[in-house]
DNA sequence: GTGAAAGCGCTAACAC
DNA sequence: GTGTTAGCGCTTTCAC
């Protein structure tokens, strides 16, 4: 009636717990004839490892941690990007075997290292995923490889050599974007940035400019706001560049939740979008669906970023030399219906 | 160098380890003086009790799972539910030095029985939250109790005696909310019911009706349309009511996804909010801030209650009958700028 | 290919 | 109040 164990099936299956390891474990040496008893006496007694001697054993956990900013430490504008980030890992981890602990901690805070050290050394996890802007920043990157614990950084915002992380080329894709709408005739196209904590939000500003040159077009500081990637922020900063004595014809915002507040403020200033106004922002979360008219944008591909992450760390062998270090999935312009033609 | 075990900080204390135990796990029967030699040795050391261990001897993890409707199942509107949940969850679990295993689940598979079970019995978490609508269904519901780990229903819809759960008072609430929108002169006031396999949700509607009543207005089912909780059922139904030949003055929907959707369709329609058409919602997610006119709606207390479920599991006592067995944490209405006074 | 024995770091049951 | 002794169910190491 008790759960059966490791000797239960040992005994069925007429071989010693090792073998019945090896079996559970896909290791090698084991005769097929052998496996398949092994595996008949499993399904018998539906026996499942129990996870907790496992991890006692082997020293680590078939847990997989997400770190990522708090979101209740803030305003927070859409929570699709934390969604997108969970289902990708989850796709991940069902894959993999493991399970999800999502741990999001605040940066802010003077204790986050310790605090993050010690959610580490208590559950062991497997390996860590630690997502923007987290990724890029030394002291929560520090406090993890202290423990030993494998980690992949999303969007680290530069490849720092050796350490594993996986990230889009938010660089190439904001040129990419901005020779589109230079494409469209726009002469005066503005940028709003982001979260300067994060870097790879700041690596889109790079790409604007590079997109600017390549389209003959003049960068200005005039035509830049400083957002810090709120809704709110997106609004203040279309305030500021639609009032000013020369306006954009087109707006580039360096997340979408800001790109949705510049599109509420022209709305508001009865400025007609696209006729007179072009908006696109950057991730395509839910809400670049929902406003209307619905946002032109780059498509982060952040399931499959934080899914590959899980699925390096869930291979036993993430601190192998065989796996990619730093990946790169590639994004995708969406267009849709708040960009179109300059005007005259 | 090697991390320290509970034998180290037994000997630097000059104790037993099963007196550091004691002293780790709260226990009574220690002296003050040797627990603060104890608690010394432990500081000194950097010692954190390692949790694979603790589970293999306990039989439990110190783990709580969190299992919701996988919103990678269908279209996922706005999210704000699961980040809501998660928020409580999280902070119940940090008050409780528990950790949070997120699992969501697609009820619409045969397997979800078996995928759960497998789920808990490899984890061993001390405890389960189940969010609605799969906290009232029968298949999950066995499943998670077949493995005897204590479980939390979050709105299960119905008392049903002497298991755990935390609600809302979704029907009171309901009718509170119908008895304002009566008060403010409607006299034809629509309903949009939600997702059929969601209890709560019904509970809303069967308020409504008690709110009707109690304000001596007829109920009829031209008044009444089915959405399915998501934000195209909304625009959907609303154009159903507000085309037919005697539309409603206000529009009352059972979730603030649908009730999104009905303001949408009011603006394609050119009708005024609050103007012509008052409009409510339930939950008072993210959206129901960020839309324009913002919504009234009622703020259904789901972090608390997620809240309140983990703490009472991370309480190693949540079999005991010391504990209230359904908790109800009460609703407030939200009165924002979507509902006015009824047209003449 | 396979197995025997020795832990992993803790809690539980009971002795003192 | 405090300590002793067994496990918990696995993986590891090493022998065969």
């Amino acid at each position: 009636m008790a759960r059966p164990t490791i000797f239960d099936v040992a005994k069925v299956a007429g071989v010693s717990i090792k073998t019945v390891s090896r079996v559970v474990n896909n290791e090698p040496n084991v005769r097929p004839s052998t496996r398949e008893r092994v595996e008949n006496a499993i399904a018998v007694l539906k026996y499942r490892p129990d996870q907790s001697a496992r991890s006692l054993a082997s020293r680590h956990s078939h847990l997989i941690g997400l770190i990522y900013d708090d979101p209740a430490a803030y305003d927070t504008p859409s929570g699709g990007y934390i969604l997108d980030l969970q289902q990708g890992a989850l796709k991940g981890c069902s894959t993999g075997l493991t399970e999800l602990l999502i741990h999001p901690c605040n940066f802010r805070k003077k204790k986050v290292g310790v605090e993050l050290k010690a959610f580490i050394e208590q559950t062991r996890p497997a390996g860590i995923i630690v997502a923007a802007p987290l990724s890029n920043m030394p002291k929560i990157i520090h406090a993890i490889e202290a423990t030993g614990t494998p980690c992949v950084r999303l969007s680290p915002g530069n490849d720092s050599g050796k350490r594993l992380s996986v990230s889009t080329n938010d660089r190439d894709v904001s040129a990419e974007m901005t020779r589109y709408l230079a494409g469209l005739g726009h002469k005066r196209i503005a940028f709003i940035t982001g979260d300067p904590d994060h870097k790879a939000v700041a690596n889109r500003f790079l790409g604007y400019k590079d997109g600017l040159k390549e389209s003959g077009l003049e960068f200005s500081e005039s035509l830049v706001a400083a957002g810090d990637n709120s809704f709110g922020s997106g609004e203040a900063c279309a305030e500021k560049l639609l009032k000013g004595k020369r306006p954009p014809t087109a707006i580039f915002a360096a997340n979408d939740d800001m790109a949705a507040g510049v599109l509420r403020v022209a709305n508001r200033l009865n400025i007609d979008v696209p006729g007179q106004l072009s908006i696109a922002g950057f991730d395509d979360i839910a809400l670049a669906r929902q406003v209307e008219p619905a946002l032109t944008t780059v498509r982060q591909p952040l399931v499959q970023m934080a899914e590959r992450a899980a699925l390096v760390l869930g291979k036993s062998n993430a601190n192998d030399k065989d796996s990619q270090n730093a990946e790169v999935i590639p994004a995708v312009i969406k267009i849709r219906e708040s960009t179109g033609p300059a005007p005259h």
